[in-house]
DNA sequence: GTCAAACTAGACTGTCCAGTTTATTTTGTT
DNA sequence: AACAAAATAAACTGGACAGTCTAGTTTGAC
């Protein structure tokens, strides 16, 4: 009976919560293991013994950050006034995005993707990939209400994503955002909604 | 009257060519001085002699890219069959923001952004900015045709050109490319043209 | 209470790299 | 042809950093 000592849970956290932190705020490179194991108040050791090198703990916080910040499954709400739904979902799926969090993963995920081509498609399955998912099984049930009419839903649904997105996500992932006033992306979401119910209807 | 020589013009083109190919390909921390020196087939020095130290050759090189890759004026296009000029901007707009290049500077300019806000703005002004402008010229263009009626141009400009876009250039971006058929992407494009116009018939 | 493994602190190695220095060669202008 | 600046080659400096090693301390399972 060999005598052993689980590692403690507590550290991993803080040394994973601190490698999430810097690296997607400085990118892998300018992230120096040192650093992280001081922020995370450990030992560089203690780092080490967890995550076998930088490698393997930037996977692990960056595979972290995508498995939250998931969007909420969407597919249970009530169509009753598709306008004022979809509008919801805009505002909600808008405030998802422009986050400073979700902004620095997908930065760093679309950097490093030469490097690091797993961690892309992790951050896509978890991110647009499930969206569009179950925002074209909304499509089809709009187009199953008799006013509306969309031959092809997936298309419908990405569509609808890219517009919502629209030209303030490129500024903010440009980090050009002065200029956002929220006054201005409310009505552009309204318009865009307006625009799109219009589109599709039968 | 001090004798003066001019610095080698070439040479300095050498340079930058290698400087922005090296940085958009691998970044910024991740490109040497020294292998932009032997890449571009000059001494080091002369790199230094030519651009002052790595940032300003950084600015150089993203600036310069920037100014080449200029979408074409599209202001006096024909507009006697909407859809068909719609259908051509948009499958000449996608090419262009599908090409490996303007992705890797694109990639580049959004994670350097904290560092390099100019450069940022550079690139949006030259790419997503002017774009919008001149889609905007032509939305108003086209709610003058009897057919259509555009309250918000902008609007519609941002909703057209984020629409084209739509989830292929997510993925490309996130290098995750090999799965996207020019047949999906043409039909998309179709799609798309024609469901902006019905959204804005009059 | 014992013991092995987790943890700490910090020194150390080897590598990489920005930027400089030096000594020499090339080249364009006068 | 003369000369000053441009270019080259290569060595060098200093700092950063990934990863290892050592020596000692804490801690939890038995």
């Amino acid at each position: 009976m060999t005598r052993t000592r689980t590692k403690n849970e507590t550290k991993r956290k803080q040394i994973l919560d601190a490698a999430t932190q810097l690296f997607t705020e400085q990118g892998y490179a300018a992230t120096s293991m040192d650093l992280i194991a001081k922020i995370s108040d450990v030992s560089k050791q203690t780092v080490y013994s967890h995550f076998g090198n930088k490698e393997e703990l930037f996977a692990a916080a960056i595979t972290q950050k995508c498995h939250e910040n998931q969007f909420d499954v969407l597919s249970e709400v009530e169509l009753t006034n598709p306008y004022e739904t979809l509008l919801a979902i805009a505002q909600r799926f808008f405030a998802l995005i422009s986050s400073k969090e979700a902004l620095a993963v997908h930065r760093i995920c679309a950097f490093e993707s030469k490097t690091y081509p797993q961690l892309s498609a992790l951050f896509y399955q978890a991110g647009p990939e499930k969206l569009i998912d179950e925002m074209t099984k909304l499509m089809v049930r709009i187009s199953n209400l008799a006013e509306y009419q969309i031959a092809n839903p997936n298309h419908a649904a990405v569509q609808f994503v890219s517009m919502i997105k629209g030209e303030a996500w490129c500024r903010l992932e440009l980090n050009l955002a002065e200029t956002l006033s929220t006054q201005e992306v409310a009505e552009y979401l309204e318009n865009s909604v307006q625009f799109f119910l219009r589109g599709y209807r039968a």
